[in-house]
DNA sequence: GTCTATATAGCGATAGAC
DNA sequence: GTCTATCGCTATATAGAC
């Protein structure tokens, strides 16, 4: 159900992720999604608890990358297709249309990542820089709508966007 | 009664922007609203219409700056009680409430401001990077919604970023 | 647990007085 | 031109059968 929620939020807006839709699309009658999730509200809530979760395994995977964090993080501002991407997105739908709880919780999960990434760069300049393209890539994937894809760069012009950015703001 | 309606979707989310709230802010009664403008779509055609002509006329301006355009890019892009800027966030809001002709209005301003700082940038990835800073200096300041100040750098820390952003792009 | 009603409220839009 | 009144629709949420 959160994952029906989730999609009709993503490729048709807030607007249409109702209950109703959400319940047909979980295959299930609005009474049904309402004996789970005792209001909208709830439903809400869930998709921003599921996103802390996410940020929180992401972080501890950013933290191990290979690569380094830095290019952990920028690679992976881009994907699509990812749980937390798309959990990212959803939650960044609630917060334009108004809701309060959903921002919040995107700016401290924006705290999170910049916590984490601050050892790697080599000052607060160069972590503002890292962290105002990642949230480009958000804002260019969060436009895409309807699976058009978006002006954001993909395979090698990314790893060579990742080298740029490395270089701008290595610790 | 566009001063209002923008000003509704800016603070309250697209939600909250009804034809009821709108014409209430303009002092004016539903009917008398729905005069002027015949539709909620002609009311939203009519703010995506002002965001064009201000990015004409931005446009513009940047390349005529004497700081160059990218500065006056970067630097513009983190403003919040500027017309443009609240008219981008006031259509980025429509975008991901469903609109689908707000998202391709955004597409296509993105596309128009690309176009005029290709030249000033010494290759396509240079160019992504300072169209990327710039969405995410939006896309923070579309988060603020109650006007809480959010992580955007801001004097003497946003002119830092400037020159970090110039160094790494200059053509 | 899941369903089919149904209650309640708010939206966009129309009609017609002034 | 601007208003009040109202229609038709859809949203969230509740009640109660099965």
């Amino acid at each position: 159900m959160l994952d029906a929620f989730e999609a009709l939020l993503i490729d048709d807006g807030e607007r249409a992720a109702t209950m109703d839709a959400t319940a047909r699309a979980a295959g299930v009658s609005k009474g049904g999604l309402l004996y789970h999730f005792g209001s909208k509200q709830a439903l809400e809530e869930g998709i921003i608890a599921r996103l802390d979760a996410l940020v929180t395994a992401d972080i501890a995977a950013m933290s191990a990358s290979p690569d380094g964090p830095v290019a952990y993080f920028v690679r992976t501002s881009a994907m699509t297709d990812d749980p937390l991407d798309r959990a990212i997105i959803a939650v960044s739908r609630l917060a334009q249309g108004g809701h309060g709880t959903a921002g919040v919780a995107l700016r401290s999960v924006r705290e999170r990542w910049a916590d984490a990434l601050r050892p790697h760069t080599a000052d607060d300049t160069a972590l503002d820089l890292v962290m105002l393209v990642s949230d480009g890539l958000y804002y260019n994937n969060a436009l895409g709508g309807g699976g058009v894809a978006g002006p954001v760069p993909a395979g090698p012009a990314m790893e060579t966007l990742i080298a740029l950015v490395e270089r701008a703001t290595k610790a």
